[in-house]
DNA sequence: AGAATCCGGGAAAGCGCTTGCCAAGACTAG
DNA sequence: CTAGTCTTGGCAAGCGCTTTCCCGGATTCT
């Protein structure tokens, strides 16, 4: 009834919870009670008139100054690399999924740019990882939760790390998915182990003879799943061959290149080779392709992470399977289910002065890989 | 040099901008100057001090305060039906990319669960996306994006319009890629006329008898491009019989199902498929592959999206290029290029009260598709 | 030299919301 | 019938920031 404020009550003008009150002819108080019904009651005839006054004017909270005033914000900010990649997209959407669900919003940053495969991938990557997580600071983001393999530019992580201790420090939380260098919770792929698997299958099938498209020198996932392949061979008393490990960027176009260089080095072929991606994988296959080599007849090849959109290239690869959109889901549920009773973010009291960096308590769960033989790779007679 | 105030100056804790201005020993006015350096000019040496201080004490300013402070928000909302599926992923990468260049962040929403092409595809799709744009409403987000196919279900449409227009009524602005059903600038690929130019092409290339794997009915795009189809056949006077069109989902696995369902019906198998989707296509060709048949020489396969990460199947697809990502950046320079200069949104007055919904301002920007020949489909003997 | 102007600084009033605290009234208990 | 305990409503003090004034001093103009 009351119509105190100038403002006209026109639909669609912004109307906030003063209007909501004044129209409901109770207080802020009141009416900011019953539109986030906590702990304390509100009279039944109060509460009608002010959902019926919500509903009239068509009032939507404003999170912004509900987190402003309470210090808990709803976002959780996502870190890929490239959102475009299959492998990111994937776990990015098991994350959303599970923020979804808590009516959280996930923010998404995309690293641009970093498709060249440049001279020190790892840097230039680190350094807007850096940038994004102190703009999730800026915004008082609940979590971040950062996807991708680091890379051993010790110089970088540390920096991100120091960022990262920042954040929590400032009463985020923080996880990552990769390997356990943050000093935060980790979803661990079981690179190694799965790509030691990997060369033990290929191995028993008959291959004998081995190279590797082995990504970017820097980037410790690619380095893993190169070591474990490597002891997977050592295992059958099958040297790698140095020479044969191609170092080339991460992406589809690496791939290709990498294969080339492996054509280029003639005479005798490798039987097999490991893409320890299958974006490269498949690079590497229309490689072979365009020189007229069959897969895997005259050269086998097997790649890593059973990317879902790639299931279907032919011949289908011989990969390793990572639960992705899972990995995604179990990042979440790291950073989001508060198992220690949050300290309140209203008070920088003592409770919070929990070091953020490496304070000993980070989990680390082990992701593992499932080896998964297709006709990308097939049995060959022993020689 | 002033610590008057109880809090810790630890490492860590939550620092405000009174703190930097009491470390500066200068008013919080002055400190606020300096930081978000505006008109406003401030002496050299309590700048410096300020900026110190700042340093100091790894000030970071609470972008959510800022935002009711100033009233806008540095929030861009993206909603995609799937981020996992390639082609909303690359649209996603655009907008992110200049979301990024504009230090705005962007969030992510994820459709769930709209796989299984259940009853009414479009039906569930457009609640949750409804559910998103009040979300954002309340976040109070500067802009929305809307990335995908509208349904033809008038009544979600209608209700989804609706929250559009309240958000947009509220001062956000609001953009879509698909078709201009919403009221609000939309980037509108020319379906029709790539399917038509495809079935051109095609004619032209020999095939003569046609399947279609439509997808599900109720999606626009996909009736665009099927009727779009049906009119470059009819240009070379090709019928395409009712019958040979195949509805059924717009993923992997329902191109799967759809070219069962074409395999089934026997006798006269049609000389070319078009999916009116490259990962429906790509479902298919498994299909085919499974049914030992050869592509393109006994039967040609095509597509429509040209996704980047399909490019490497086999045989490689003719599809029609959609320059996806780029799409992705004009849907954000639609949205974030404030061309009217933009209404004060600190008012809720008579300037914003131009209506959200059907301004008739909506700008609509046709993106072509350029059609792409590859090996799946190849010159036929004209019989 | 006096008036007119400009300039850098700060006090204080917001932004839209939550919440600690107090004050009535409605109960129960003694 | 009075003292104690719940309830329920509201005032007002925040949250961390921006921004409008106002004010005194320095600069410029005539």
């Amino acid at each position: 009834m009351a119509q105190r404020r100038k403002r006209v009550d026109q639909a669609g003008a912004r109307v906030t919870l003063q209007d909501v009150a004044d129209h409901a002819d109770v207080s802020l108080t009141t009416a900011s009670r019953v539109v986030n019904d906590g702990p304390r009651q509100v009279g039944q005839a109060l509460a009608d008139r002010v959902r019926k006054a919500v509903a009239e004017l068509g009032y939507t909270a404003d999170l912004q100054a509900r987190a402003v005033a309470t210090g808990h914000s709803a976002l959780v900010g996502v870190i890929v690399h490239d959102i475009s990649d299959p492998y990111f997209s994937s776990i990015a959407a098991g994350v959303i999924e599970v923020a979804r669900s808590r009516q959280l919003l996930a923010a998404m940053s995309s690293t641009p740019a970093d498709r060249g495969g440049g001279a020190v991938p790892g840097a230039v990557a680190e350094a807007a990882e850096r940038e994004y997580v102190a703009l999730m600071r800026a915004q008082r983001a609940r979590a971040v939760i950062l996807i991708g393999s680091r890379s051993d530019d010790a110089a970088a992580t540390k920096a991100l790390r120091a960022e990262v201790a920042a954040f929590t420090a400032a009463g985020g939380r923080a996880a990552c998915v990769g390997q356990d260098l943050l000093g935060v919770d980790t979803i661990q792929p079981e690179n190694r182990a799965g790509a030691e698997a990997l060369a033990k299958a290929l191995a028993a099938q008959g291959h004998r003879s081995f190279a590797v498209l082995a990504g970017p020198r820097g980037l410790i996932t690619a380095r893993d799943r190169l070591d474990g392949f490597r002891d997977g061979l050592t295992a059958w008393s099958v040297e790698l061959d140095p020479a044969r490990v191609i170092h080339c960027p991460f992406s589809r176009d690496g791939g290709y290149e990498g294969m080339s260089a492996i054509l280029a080095a003639g005479a005798p072929l490798p039987d097999c080779v490991f893409a320890v991606t299958d974006v490269m994988a498949v690079g590497a296959l229309a490689r072979l392709r365009a020189a007229g080599f069959t897969v895997p007849e005259q050269i086998a090849v097997a790649g890593f992470d059973d990317i879902s959109t790639l299931r279907d290239v032919y011949p289908p690869l011989t990969t390793v399977r990572l639960p992705l959109k899972r990995m995604g889901e179990m990042a979440a549920g790291l950073v989001l289910d508060d198992q220690d009773g949050g300290p309140g973010p209203r008070t920088g009291g003592p409770g919070t002065s929990r070091p953020g960096t490496g304070n000993g308590r980070a989990r680390v769960l082990p992701v593992p890989g499932e080896v998964i033989l297709r006709e990308s790779t097939v049995p060959q007679p022993p020689r």
